[in-house]
RNA sequence: GGUGGGGUUCCCGAGUGGUCAAAGGGAUCAGACUGUAAAUCUGACGGCUCAGCCUUCGGAGGUUCAAAUCCUCCCCCCACCA
């Protein structure tokens, strides 16, 4: 019915392309059969975060389309240090916890992309860089590469301009991930390496490289830094990153970090994170007021299931309808979303404590209860939120911080505290 | 290795003997306004047994009634020179 776009063009309609080597013979390359790409990944922490969404997403869509990614883990790498854009030399971290952080990124990859029967590849570069010997490589790779043009070099120069210098060590870097595209060239005859926009310079490195020393004619493509509309850097928040690893940022969080979403981005970020058509994503353009709301939640719904399952996005969803109500979604609206019409469910997916039934009986003041409880990091900070008259038990303000919470204050076994406008959490007695 | 300049509370950055828990800005948090938005305004922003007390200004000592501020040693960073 509808003609068959390439994935460059859908990748591009998707806001996912800031810029593409030889734009027309790429996807010359992309359409004439199936092709194999890659993205790397740092393994710098056993979880990767919203930060990462852009390039994981990308190579689903690759996959939905037909080709071959790989993701390729930075086993050898790791233990280096990208400085590509970076204002600070990143700490060098141990083998140890690179096997660590490899096998919990292995597991989460496994959630977007299929890596069953040579749909995908998940590799480690390890495999390949730690056995390689200082002479050969300098005579048989260095010799590719022009300090003249490393130094001029985007990514390199803002650490070449900056106080703190870049490390001979760090400047290697880009030598070892071109290494990276000729090993997967010659293995899988990938030829097409994907990646942030501060992994231009190195992704060029490559496809010189594989040109050089394969003759083989090499792509990449990079994707724009993502940011909010207020101008953060994408997947930050207050508190830290947001994971992926839902023993990091549970569900319910990670539901609520889109549903909280800026106005301006609910489109942008529908079309990078979720799978919705673009028919329906153009709709947002035009919704208003409370109505973005409901769009809100369809993005952070579609996200949650994509990151963690339908189940995971239920709980959230219907957590997040119990404690602030219900959004209107038409459906004509996104009719192909998933998400629930019309559920009410419990708040389940609030996060809760389960509290001694006994030591309320007498009452517990409220600021030792919110900071115990971790709505406040300290009983000071809990003291101040109340004063202002930021605390609230069962939606109804807390009028003085030592005011007691007692077991009487619970419906059905629970009570419900809030700091702030949207942080919840229950007390569960028992 | 030499010379000079630095290391201040989450970040930037003032502060050169008491009036310093430390200016100002940013970030953050709360309140008002709203749509679980943005912008704006107001307030808060080390900890605690909170009108008081305790711990902070690279580290360790010292001078002093009193030190982020003075002295000694040490650690780290930067610039220029070698």
């Amino acid at each position: 019915m509808i003609q068959k776009m390439g994935v460059l063009e859908i990748l591009k309609e998707r806001g996912f392309v800031e810029a593409v080597t030889h734009d027309e013979e790429l996807s010359a390359y992309l359409d004439g059969g199936r092709a194999t790409c890659y993205i790397g990944f740092d393994p710098t922490a056993s979880s990767l975060h919203v930060g990462s969404l852009v390039c994981i997403m990308a190579l689903a869509h690759m996959q939905r389309n037909g080709h071959r990614p790989i993701g390729l883990v930075g086993g050898g790498t790791g233990l280096i240090g990208d400085p590509s854009g970076k204002t600070e030399m990143r700490k060098v971290i141990t083998q140890k916890e690179v096997d660590v952080n490899r096998a919990g990124i292995r597991k989460q990859l496994a959630r977007f992309i299929d890596f069953n029967e040579d749909k995908a590849l998940l590799l480690d570069n390890g495999e390949w860089l730690k056995g390689l010997e200082y002479i050969p490589f300098l005579r048989d790779i260095g010799r590719h590469f022009s300090v003249n043009r490393m130094i001029k070099a985007e990514s390199y120069k803002m650490r070449i301009n900056s106080d703190e210098g870049l490390t001979f060590i760090e400047f290697n870097y880009m030598l070892l991930q071109a290494y990276d595209f000729m090993e997967l060239s010659q293995r899988y005859d990938c030829l097409l390496q994907m990646g942030g926009s501060d992994q231009w310079g190195n992704i060029v490195a490559g496809i010189d490289l594989v040109r050089r020393t394969q003759q083989k004619k090499a792509f990449g493509i990079t994707f724009p830094l993502i940011t909010t509309s207020s101008g953060i850097k994408m997947g930050k928040t207050h508190k830290g990153a947001v994971w992926l690893d839902p023993e990091r940022t549970p569900p319910y969080e990670y539901y609520q970090f889109w549903v909280n979403c800026d106005d301006a981005d609910v489109a942008r970020f529908m079309a990078l994170f979720t799978f919705l058509p673009m028919e329906e994503i153009e709709q947002v353009k035009k919704m208003e007021g409370a109505m973005l709301n409901s769009a809100k939640a369809v993005l952070a719904w579609e996200a949650t299931v994509i990151a963690h399952g339908m189940d995971a996005a239920k709980a959230s969803y219907e957590a997040a309808c119990a404690m602030f109500g219900a959004p209107e979604i038409p459906d004509t609206c996104f009719s192909s979303s998933t998400i629930p019409r019309s559920a009410k469910g419990g708040a389940d997916a609030v996060p809760g404590t389960a509290y001694d039934r006994a030591a309320l009986d007498k009452g517990i003041a409220a600021v030792d209860i919110f900071a115990e409880v971790g709505l406040c990091k300290s009983k000071s900070d809990a003291r101040r939120l109340l004063n202002q008259g930021g605390g609230y038990l069962n939606d109804e303000r807390i009028a003085a911080f030592d005011q007691l919470i007692l077991t009487s204050h619970a419906t059905d076994g629970e009570i419900l505290l809030r700091a702030g406008k949207k942080k919840y959490h229950k007390l569960i007695l028992k």
